[in-house]
DNA sequence: CGAAAATGCGTTTTT
DNA sequence: CGCATTTTCG
């Protein structure tokens, strides 16, 4: 593509940011200003004007936003874009560890810990300590550690900080420094790094080897970060030493949309780069493309509340598009339901597609009413993180089983599958094994593989048994198989596809195809000509980093409501956006309130999700919500009132109070749940066995005939007893269960069909 | 040692 | 309530 072409789409300070030459900028850029568009062709210009993609560093927040660019760069330039060196923080960093391992004393097959590993350590760790579990929980520590880490404070220094041992000491939990200490120990005996090793260990490595640094920073002639906002310290200190030799660094950020303070995120850092650059260039963003100017001015009138912020107006030249429907539900369900049938009407009536449409919440948890609505609908989606695939037992067993065959120290992945399938060595072996190989001093696999030699008694045989195998798995590895060749192995030798096959129940299914689906993955991985290194090392470096955002994109079937928290849908776009759960203590989130006295984290939370939209928004909150089993009366977020009310449409509140017959009034509801702890399971499960198992199938085809059991939105469930076509017109006459016969004008968007 | 029973904790957000 | 971890018992 020639530049001019694609200059010639762009704003004034859109395409100064692109033809800014050497040197430090900022830039700031308001939600839907057409960021990724500026940083993909500054990239591209880069390569046409000879820069050498192998010099480019570009940092951005999720490797699918990487991927993303790296297409489309590739699109502008060719193949070469290939050679840029982009992706996360971890992801690129974790690559640079891996080469540089052996000057912190790791191997380059270190492990990865995801959280789940670091917080079984800890537990292990406070354990052996005698420490009360109930003052020191796993979560509590490990938080406290991953905070001092994002700070680049080691164990060391944590102990001698006056100031933090005060506080931990007010916390009655004085021991975390010596906690820390143990924790970074066992970590590096196990050669194993956790999320924020990658990120403190990068900074050790640059700190104590100049000459590593050295290379790197003539390396990078430019570098670039997206989403300089939710950059932590640590990561700052990174980029900022890189770009020391050339100066040419680009940052791109908006203040305003700012959400991951909770995990280290400073915004500080901008105010910071303009110290430590100070002839730094700064460029505004500020004209949305994305929005009605209904949204943008809305988003507007939330964020203008927090006191701190740079100066900035977006603004936006889009026509004004609808008010802002506000829904009020009795239930959660019926929030669901709501939701559900208002993308269902939405959908016929301009004519959209599932993907126009995203349901956006506070919280993971909150996701189950709008599955079961739209299932019930039978309207497809996808839910982008919560339990994501990789968390799932049965492929965090395989990669334990694949990590420890790459990596023998590493401790959670030998506690995984020492016993698993069964082979009878229990919790009091591995005790032991721990104890032999600290009395004589060597590394527990050197106990296990030689337990001949240390044997004690009758567990010996199954002990050596999995040394074997091991042993076995290992061999693979030194001939220099792939990926795939050793995990379609292990997986079978191992036994745990034989164990999930035999397992014939639903679940023992699923678990049996998510195996199945992970080879298949690693399939792709290793034939996908874009890998270059395809060992099994390789692999699982790369899997431990997918951020949830990351999951595989399911078979072409990309047509799909979108339902995900606000904090997964930052950097993307829909047409139809619902921010649902806007109740008081929930978004905004009790926990903010308690812990922090300003609101403006939860502010531009909202913020952001209100700026995902494109042309329609809606909000909808409960008055009720039922919760661990009980039923919580909500109140409306107080966010509603933030917006400026001239943008809210709420007369839909009102005609949803008056609808409200599908779900009893608040009162018998709670009534009914009272009951249902008390009285075994009366009446109410009288309903539910009312719905029969076969599915019923939404229709939009009106073709119902006599006899045809259908399921309505209000009126429940009947039989059509009569039919009158006339024309294009159709009526039917429905005897309900509920309400008696009724004559419908078919309003297929509340009527649902028996097949 | 392993299965069954009892306890207990959780819902902020994520690399 | 539902899941995970811990305790109890055969």
């Amino acid at each position: 593509m020639n530049h001019n072409d694609y200059l010639s789409t762009l704003n004034e300070p859109q395409r100064e940011a692109v033809l800014h030459g050497n040197g430090p900028l900022m830039i700031i850029a308001g939600a839907g200003s057409g960021k990724t568009r500026v940083l993909t062709y500054r990239i591209a210009r880069l390569i046409e004007t000879g820069v050498d993609p192998f010099r480019i560093l570009s940092l951005t927040f999720t490797n699918k936003a990487s991927g993303e660019m790296r297409s489309r760069i590739e699109g502008a330039v060719g193949t070469e874009a290939r050679n840029i060196w982009m992706g996360t923080f971890h992801s690129v960093f974790a690559k640079i560890l891996r080469i540089e391992a052996r000057y912190l004393g790791y191997t380059s097959d270190f492990s990865i810990y995801d959280t789940d590993d670091s917080k079984s350590l800890l537990r292990s760790i406070i354990k052996e300590y005698n420490l009360d579990d109930k003052v020191y929980k796993a979560n509590v520590v490990f938080n406290r550690i991953s905070g001092a880490k994002n700070r680049l404070i080691s164990a060391d220094d944590y102990i001698n900080n006056a100031i933090i041992q005060q506080d931990d000491e007010a916390a009655k939990m004085k021991e975390i420094g010596r906690l820390y200490k143990t924790y970074a120990t066992r970590c590096f005996q196990a050669n194993a790094m956790d999320f924020d090793d990658l990120l403190f260990n990068t900074n050790v490595l640059f700190r104590d080897f100049p000459d590593v640094l050295y290379k790197y920073q003539h390396k990078f002639q430019h570098v670039m970060v997206d989403e300089f906002q939710d950059t932590n310290v640590s990561q700052y200190l990174i980029t900022r030493k890189l770009s020391a030799v050339h100066r040419n660094i680009v940052v791109v950020g908006d203040d305003a949309q700012s959400i991951y303070a909770f995990r280290g995120a400073n915004i500080e850092n901008i105010l910071n780069f303009e110290k430590d650059f100070p002839d730094v260039r700064v460029i505004k963003l500020e004209q949305n493309y994305r929005s009605t100017s209904t949204i943008v001015n809305a988003a507007n009138s939330v964020i203008a509340r927090n006191k701190s912020q740079l100066e900035k107006h977006t603004f936006t030249s889009n026509e004004e598009g609808s008010l802002i429907d506000v829904i009020k539900a009795g239930s959660d369900n019926e929030e669901g339901r709501l939701i559900a049938t208002a993308i269902f009407e939405e959908k016929m009536q301009k004519a959209l597609r599932n993907e126009h449409f995203a349901i956006l919440y506070r919280t993971n948890a909150q996701s189950r009413s709008f599955e079961e609505a739209l299932r019930k609908l039978g309207i497809k989606y996808r839910i982008v993180g919560g339990q994501s695939f990789y968390q799932r037992k049965e492929i965090k067993d395989l990669l334990a089983y694949l990590r420890f065959t790459v990596n023998q120290r590493d401790e959670e992945a030998f506690k995984r599958i020492i016993n698993l399938p069964k082979r009878g060595i229990g919790d009091t072996t591995v005790a032991k094994i721990a104890v032999t190989a600290s009395e004589n001093n060597v590394a527990i696999w050197d106990v296990v593989a030689n337990i001949n030699q240390y044997g004690t008694g009758r567990t010996i045989a199954p002990i050596e048994g999995f040394g074997t195998l091991i042993k076995s798995f290992k061999i693979l590895v030194e001939e220099g198989k792939d990926a795939y060749e050793i995990s379609s192995h292990i997986a079978k030798a191992s036994g745990i596809l034989r164990e999930l096959y035999e397992d014939k129940t639903v679940e023992g299914l699923s678990r049996y195809e998510n195996v199945q689906e992970l080879l298949n993955g690693i399939k792709e991985f290793v034939d996908s000509d874009e890998t270059e290194d395809k060992s099994l090392s390789a692999f699982l470096q790369s899997v431990s980093l997918l951020t949830n955002a990351d999951e595989p994109d399911d078979n072409n079937d990309h047509d799909r409501v979108t339902m995900m928290t606000i904090h997964s849908a930052k950097g993307l776009e829909f047409r139809n956006v619902f921010i649902v759960g806007l109740e008081e203590d929930l978004f905004p989130s009790q926990m903010m309130l308690e812990s922090r006295q300003d609101l403006e984290e939860e502010r531009r939370l909202f913020y952001v999700a209100i700026t995902r939209a494109e042309k329609k928004l809606s909000f909808s909150y409960a008055e009720s919500r039922y919760q661990w089993g009980r039923l919580k009366m909500c109140e409306p977020s107080r966010f509603l009132l933030e917006v400026e009310q001239k943008y809210l449409n709420v007369n839909k509140m009102v005609q949803s109070a008056l609808e409200r017959d599908t779900t009893p009034p608040v009162t018998t509801f709670a009534r009914n749940l009272v009951q249902r702890k008390t009285e075994a399971k009366p009446a109410v499960t009288a309903a539910t066995s009312h719905v029969p198992s076969a599915d019923f199938v939404p229709t939009d085809t009106f073709d119902l005939a006599e006899g045809d059991k259908v399921e309505h939105l209000k009126f429940g469930f009947g039989v059509v007893t009569k039919m009158d076509v006339n024309g294009t017109d159709r009526k039917a006459t429905v005897k309900f269960d509920l309400v008696g016969e009724k004559t419908l004008l078919l309003s297929f968007a509340k009527l649902r069909v028996m097949k």
